[in-house]
DNA sequence: GAACGCGCTGAGAACGATTCTCAACAGCCA
DNA sequence: TGGCTGTTGAGAATCGTTCTCAGCGCGTTC
């Protein structure tokens, strides 16, 4: 758990670091709410959905609209923290963007675990397919469903 | 396109008595806008979405109303004929689902077109990655985003 | 082939997720 | 502090899909 405390806090402030040069270049604002939101997002395990996100934003201040999460949410992909992926058939969630490196899914049917994996193996695969039908490849998604460890015993 | 246009008659057939076997099974009834609906999905490109199969399907009979090819397109799923897929962010379409087969996508971000690929050393390697994370697999999505030869140029 | 029971249909209402609208509000700078 | 402009919450609007319901027709029975 240290190393791995180590980077998540370097993430954070790296998408800090990213939100206060967007607001900044945009000339936007930084406020109450928006910070909440973001800190809640950051803070969240990742996955998370706009509703879950809202619910966990109004928990600390109740006061705090949903448009204002979902205007948040758009913020946060506008610039590059926050990316929304669609699991299954039509689940939108929203995880922190990870700008050195990459992760596909492994989701459990069950009880919606979400694990994330790597392999370069698959990857260079994928360039091969894209290569044989003329294809230029700028994104992929990748997601395993079944079940995990827990849910199969 | 000669044994080609022959393999789409066997599926078209396969699909009829699915949805034939289906009904009695069910003790549903087949009607005029039920086969007109079916009869415009098999005869589709694949990997239309409800909007356009309504379109398709109201050129033939402008009285069929977007409900019932809604209700069709379900009835399609839950007898094995069609399966649905999300593309993109949210494009929800429907193909002829293929049962001795499997198949991922490469989706031009540029002009829409749809390329089904198959790559036995990806599935393999997928096995893998879920055996390695204990997951037990029921399905997968697989799709590479780019663009098209066309569009490159 | 008339009658009957029940599945099917179209139109529009309802729905759930997301976005938009707008009037009140709040940063930020002078 | 005042003023300009971005931001906010509530509710309306939107969009794709499903639901509701009264009337319609398929298929079976006699
Ligand atoms: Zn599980
Ligand atoms: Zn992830
Ligand atoms: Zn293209
Ligand atoms: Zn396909």
């Amino acid at each position: 758990m240290g190393p791995r405390t180590v980077e998540k806090h370097v993430h954070k402030d790296e998408a800090w670091e990213r939100v206060r040069r967007y607001l900044a270049q945009k000339g936007l604002r930084s406020t109450g709410q928006r910070d909440l939101i973001i800190e809640t997002f950051l803070a969240a395990s990742g996955h998370i959905n706009a509703e879950e996100l809202t619910r966990a934003v109004k928990r600390r201040n109740r006061g705090v609209g949903a448009a204002t999460v979902y205007r948040t949410l758009r913020l946060l992909s506008d610039c590059g923290v926050a990316v929304a992926r669609t699991f299954g058939d039509g689940e939108k969630r929203y995880e922190v963007e990870d700008h050195d490196g990459h992760h596909d899914h492994l989701i459990c049917e069950s009880c919606g675990t979400i694990v994330e994996f790597e392999d370069d193996e698959i990857e260079a695969l994928q360039d091969a397919v894209a290569k044989r039908y003329g294809f230029r490849l700028s994104r992929h998604k990748h997601e395993l469903y079944g079940l995990c460890r827990k849910c199969i015993s």
